[in-house]
DNA sequence: GTCTGTGAACGCATTCACAGCA
DNA sequence: TGCTGTGAATGCGTTCACAGAC
């Protein structure tokens, strides 16, 4: 239970470290975006310069992202944009259609459920659960709001392997044990409490307030020394 | 403009690694909540491996990230808990109360406003701006919504060091760039875009699809290696 | 000249291991 | 014995710098 260390992923025997994954998904993400501007549809191919450009991220080190997966780009000229985005999709496993759970439809939920970038991304939010009895039956955004005692049952009947965690942090972990049970390996979880989980599944956690207060640090910090 | 490096932060002649105080921000959180359980009441202290029992963080690291802020435990005995938790609060900058503004009403900036998360931890979201004139005026959660025009001088005239950014990822560039003309050095960005920003300024970005797409590549890499 | 792909160098963060104190 | 605080060791990820392709 437990699992904050390295990645045990290989490719062709490469480790590949975790921040590399944010990294593409950042690109994918970015590259999406911009293949979608004037200026974009008009290019056939971009440097990683003009994509260190557009996404923030140090050139060197997205050549040597991309490089853990192969061999992407042509030496003098750059990346085929088309060809690097499809790459990045099949790279990220967003090539194909992840049906994907909410569990809990509170103020966070709701607007999950809500949330347009899902669609054009490769996620289909197929169910969504709670427990309060006045929200069971309603739809928001077509999707329907089913009682938390079904979410297993639906969970191993749809084959879902992703999860949304958006309930308040006192059922979070027991929402977290039924939905593993049910057969979800990855988790989203928005409430703030560290999850046990066995060592096949994979979470991450936004925190918002962790967030907000990491800012502080540096705000602080910056009055700090000015005293 | 842009900022990915070293954190030229120190304290002491030490170097803060920018882990550190995500994992302290961690600490902070979970320990207050543990600090209300039946349990937590009851005990004065606690070491560092209860500590990583409850975040899940290593118990060395725990030390570590400590002892760059000082000594605040007692050999043989532990940390005790009320002061570990003030330590951290004044550390991490949340010991006072930070105004918030939010820029975008949207589900998501709905869902902050009405997000109970903040009042408790030191945040107080004292406006929230949108474009959109059906919502000006309202109040959520107590909490009045502005035309964004009116931003940038409630911001100065408040003396507001740390804004939200929720609105659509088009115009979230320039919705950043006029808040730091109003004096905003903190950002929070949900808006999926890599924001140009001076290097006085401290960004943190939340992109709920990357997020989802992280995952992805184990579920994906996972499946790829099986068959 | 341009830009990729990549080994090698570097530096930062984590982990280890233990001295020191209760 | 229990647990912190911390130098030293390790290892990982980023940056550098350049050979090779266009």
């Amino acid at each position: 239970m437990k699992k904050n260390n390295p990645i045990p992923i290989k490719n062709n025997r490469k480790i590949i470290p975790q921040p590399t994954i944010h990294r593409l998904s950042i690109c994918h993400r970015c590259l999406e975006m911009y293949s979608e501007t004037e200026h974009g549809k008009r290019i056939n191919t971009i440097s990683s310069s003009d994509i260190s450009e557009i996404t923030g991220i140090n050139a060197n080190q997205i050549r040597k992202d991309l490089a853990y997966f192969g061999k992407f780009g042509r030496r003098g000229i750059g990346y085929p944009i088309k060809d690097l985005i499809s790459s990045l999709k099949s790279i990220l496993g967003s090539s194909r259609r992840w049906d994907i759970v909410i569990i809990g439809v509170g103020n966070l939920g709701e607007a999950l459920l809500r949330y347009r970038g899902f669609q054009n991304r490769g996620f289909v939010i197929k169910a969504a659960f709670d427990i309060s009895t006045s929200k069971i039956g309603k739809k928001v955004n077509n999707i329907k709001i089913m009682h938390i005692n079904q979410m297993e049952d639906y969970i191993r009947e749809h084959n879902i392997k992703i999860g949304i965690i958006t309930v308040p942090v006192g059922s979070a972990q027991e929402v977290a044990d039924r939905m593993i049970a049910g057969g979800i390996v990855s988790i989203l979880n928005f409430a703030p409490i560290a999850l046990k989980y066995p060592s096949y599944v994979k979470v991450n956690a936004i925190d918002i307030s962790v967030e907000l207060e990491r800012l502080l640090f540096y705000l602080a910090f910056n009055s700090r020394v000015s005293d």
